[in-house]
RNA sequence: UGGGGCGUCGCCAAGCGGUAAGGCACCGGAUUUUGAUUCCGGCAUUCCCAGGUUCGAUCCCUGGCGCCCCAGCCA
């Protein structure tokens, strides 16, 4: 019993991975991460990736990356190289088996000759509208190419002249024959391969005919020897085409094919069209946008890729539609980050304090931890001086009942330092308040009172001639709504106008001048923080706001 | 009123005929030089609804209801 280790979460996949291992219907089993290169990866592929690659992991298999790039047109190289980085950086390797579905375009050509051999293919000459009307509705059965039973031989000379290049784009179609009354649309004679005069971003112009992701997917997947092929519920309609190939076609092996609900994320938007939009608007600053949901942006945010995959392991895998609260994935870079970040103080909206009664030109240096829960980490000296600034937020003139800030007269604890009494306020002709004056206890010497009198607020703070300015952006949710998506209405109305806020003048404890850009705070009583690796220059870190810690007061 | 899928606590999600796991959220309370963390405790007599089978049903049957997906030469 006391030898178990942690159960790993139960879900419908890896009990089939179970069964089939047991069963010995695999000895080992296969699985393969399949993106299009055709745009970033963002938060729903990364469940599909720590599905895939997990499941290769916990089961002693191994997963393929393979891009499925069957439609030139869309796809780019630059893609291929970010969706890599995107997959080593969550955390994954696929080692030697990387892969392109058009490495087999070769083998699925013989195919597709196999196939008219065997009188279940042919080339098709009616336009796509011609092709969309003859296929029916949803209601009603399709109709039968005029060019559905064409000679063998004449098919095969038309299909090896659009290899050959000889007709323009769109002039003709190879289809499968397969039954154009199915009440599943999918097995109304599919379109096969299609003529794109199109240069290919891995194979370059080799072909002048592409097939379509259903000729291609299954093949690869039994060429690969893939036994468990995942995809998302919007394919299971396919399957039974997917079955067909397999069945109709000498292919090495037999995969089969699952399905998962895909991720929907509350606050956000996930569709590719939409993201690119929001790029190229400018409604964001580019796909690595600190509140995009990519994975470029979810890591320039700061979120580690611990913090991804345990988000990702947290919701679960399901064939029910879902909508994960985006508050799950903050919570996780919370839990990941508390156990990990080191503790820094900072002042994010400054407000000068003067302490009247501390000697002028005298600097005391406090030792304070990295860490509360962890001394391991050590710890760091913070310099205290006459001068210091402390939050905005942390003094108000007429404070509501519970708050135990300052406030005209009430004493509270500089951590690490000294307590403090606020003895008044200096204003500008407004009537705002531009500077506060205090006494300090020179008794309460690194924060604890030499009378044991309780101190119920403690406060973080920067000595004014003791720290760095800089520039720190607080992020927020890019939508306000919880489904911008809603009803088919514009999601853009929804976008939260507060989503960011920079701050230029945020003055950090020195310790922090030193940051290594990727590093991660946390500042302490306000959130974790992370050095932005783009705009951050030697001596002077740019912070962005990657979560805040729990606020129990500000909520009530 | 064609086909496919789904419906268990606010959000996810186990459960596979034997009397409702877990996580997050939430609510109490304890500790705390971060109103953080941590720690204790609470949180579905009930599984979309209605019938039926059974000693017994969230799990089986029947009939409803609701939601999602499919008519690209996209994936």
């Amino acid at each position: 019993m006391s030898t178990e280790t942690a159960p790993i979460a139960a879900n419908f996949l890896r009990t089939i991975v179970e069964e089939d291992l047991k069963s010995g219907k695999h000895q080992t089993i296969v699985t393969r991460f399949p993106p299009e290169p055709n745009g970033y990866l963002h938060i729903g592929h990364a469940k599909s990736i720590c599905i895939n690659f997990g499941l290769a992991r916990d089961f002693g298999g191994r997963c393929h990356l393979r891009f499925d790039d069957t439609n030139p047109v869309k796809e780019e190289m630059e893609y291929i190289e970010s969706i890599k980085e995107s997959v080593t950086w969550l955390g994954f390797d696929w080692g030697k088996h990387l892969y392109y579905a058009s490495d087999y375009f070769e083998q699925l050509y013989q195919w597709a000759e196999f196939l008219i051999q065997q009188g279940k293919a042919y080339v098709e000459e009616l336009t796509a509208d011609e092709i969309r009307a003859h296929r029916g509705t949803l209601t009603e059965a399709g109709r039968e190419s005029p060019w559905r039973n064409r000679p063998v031989e004449e098919n095969l000379e038309l299909f090896r002249r659009m290899r050959a290049g000889e007709f323009p784009d769109g002039a003709r179609v190879l289809r499968a024959k397969i039954d154009m009354a199915s009440p599943n649309i999918n097995l109304r004679d599919p379109v096969l391969y299609r003529i794109l005069h199109a240069p290919h971003p891995h194979v370059g112009d080799a072909w002048k005919i592409y097939p379509m992701y259903d000729f291609a997917h299954g093949q690869s997947d039994a060429i690969e020897g893939i036994t468990h092929s995942i995809c998302t519920l919007e394919f299971e309609d396919h399957k039974p085409l997917y079955e067909w190939f397999l069945d109709n076609l000498p292919v090495p092996a037999r995969p089969r094919q699952y399905e998962f609900a895909r991720l929907n994320l509350t606050y956000t938007v996930m569709s590719k069209r939409k993201l690119h939009e929001l790029v190229t608007s400018r409604t964001v600053s580019g796909w690595d946008d600190p509140r995009m949901p990519t994975l470029m942006g979810i890591r320039r945010r700061g979120y580690t890729p611990e913090a991804v995959r345990a988000f990702c392991e947290l919701i679960g895998v399901g064939r029910s539609d879902s909508w994960i609260d985006m508050s799950i994935m903050e919570e996780c870079v919370r839990s990941d980050l508390n156990e990990r970040a080191p503790r820094a103080m900072a002042v994010l909206r400054p407000l000068k304090v003067v302490i009247t009664n501390y000697p002028e030109g005298q600097v005391e240096q406090f030792e304070a931890a990295n860490h509360p829960q962890r001394p391991e980490m050590g710890s760091r000296m913070v310099s205290f001086s006459r001068e210091i600034y402390i939050e905005e937020d942390d003094f108000m003139e007429e404070p509501p009942k519970g708050f135990f800030r300052l406030a005209p007269g009430v004493e509270v604890r500089l951590r690490y330092a000294y307590i403090v009494r606020c003895t008044g306020v200096v204003k500008d002709a407004n009537g705002n308040v531009v500077e506060m004056h205090c006494e300090y206890d020179p008794a309460s010497r690194g924060g604890s009172a030499a009378d044991g009198r309780k101190i119920k607020g403690t406060i973080h703070w920067v000595s004014t001639s003791h720290c760095v300015d800089t520039e720190v952006r607080l992020f927020d949710r890019l939508f306000n709504d919880p489904n911008p998506d809603r009803g088919g209405a514009d999601y853009r109305q929804f976008l939260n106008p507060r989503s960011v806020e920079v701050l230029p003048a945020a003055k950090l404890e020195a310790s922090l001048a030193g940051a290594d850009p990727e590093s991660r705070f946390q500042f302490e009583r306000q959130g974790y923080f992370h050095s932005d690796p783009v705009d951050s220059t030697p001596g002077k870190p740019v912070f962005n706001r990657i979560v805040t810690l729990k606020d129990t007061w500000t909520k009530k």
